[in-house]
DNA sequence: AGATTGACTTGAG
DNA sequence: ACTCAAGCCAATC
C-alpha cells in the first residue's frame, strides 16, 4: 500500500517537528524514519503542508535546500545558529539522525 | 490509462 | 567540485 496516507503525513510532520533547532535533516533521512520508500514523497508532503512546520530544517542530501526556498531557509537557519557556508549547510556536523 | 511533474538521490563524466 | 542523466514513487493533468 505504498501511497501517502494521513498517517504518513502526520508522521512526517512529527519527525520534522522533532528536529531540534540548530540541526537539519535530509529528505532521505526523514523518508526512511517515516517509513516512506523514497525522499520525493517527503518533498511532496512538505509542499502540501509547509505552514506550521520548521520546514527550513529539512534540506536535500547535497546539504543544500531546494532552489525556490533557498534564501528563506538559509536566513532562518542562520537565525537559529546554523552557520551556512557559501549557501550550504555542513551536513557532516549539522545532520540530525532520528536515533 | 498514459504522460508530465516534482521541497529527491546517486552515480558517472 | 560541478553538471548531466537516470532511477525513483506518488500526485496531477
Amino acid at each position: 500500500m505504498p501511497s501517502v496516507t494521513d498517517a504518513d503525513f502526520e508522521r512526517v510532520r512529527a519527525l520534522v517537528a522533532s528536529i531540534p533547532a540548530g540541526r537539519v535533516a535530509t529528505y532521505g533521512d526523514i523518508a526512511k524514519a517515516a517509513g516512506l520508500t523514497n525522499a520525493r514523497q517527503v518533498g511532496w508532503i512538505m509542499r502540501e503542508d509547509s505552514a506550521d512546520l520548521p520546514w527550513h530544517r529539512v534540506i536535500g542530501a547535497s546539504g543544500r535546500p531546494a532552489a525556490h526556498i533557498a534564501a528563506e531557509q538559509l536566513a532562518r537557519l542562520r537565525a537559529e545558529g546554523v552557520l551556512s557556508v557559501d549557501g550550504r549547510v555542513p551536513l557532516r556536523e549539522r545532520r540530525h539522525t532520528f536515533l
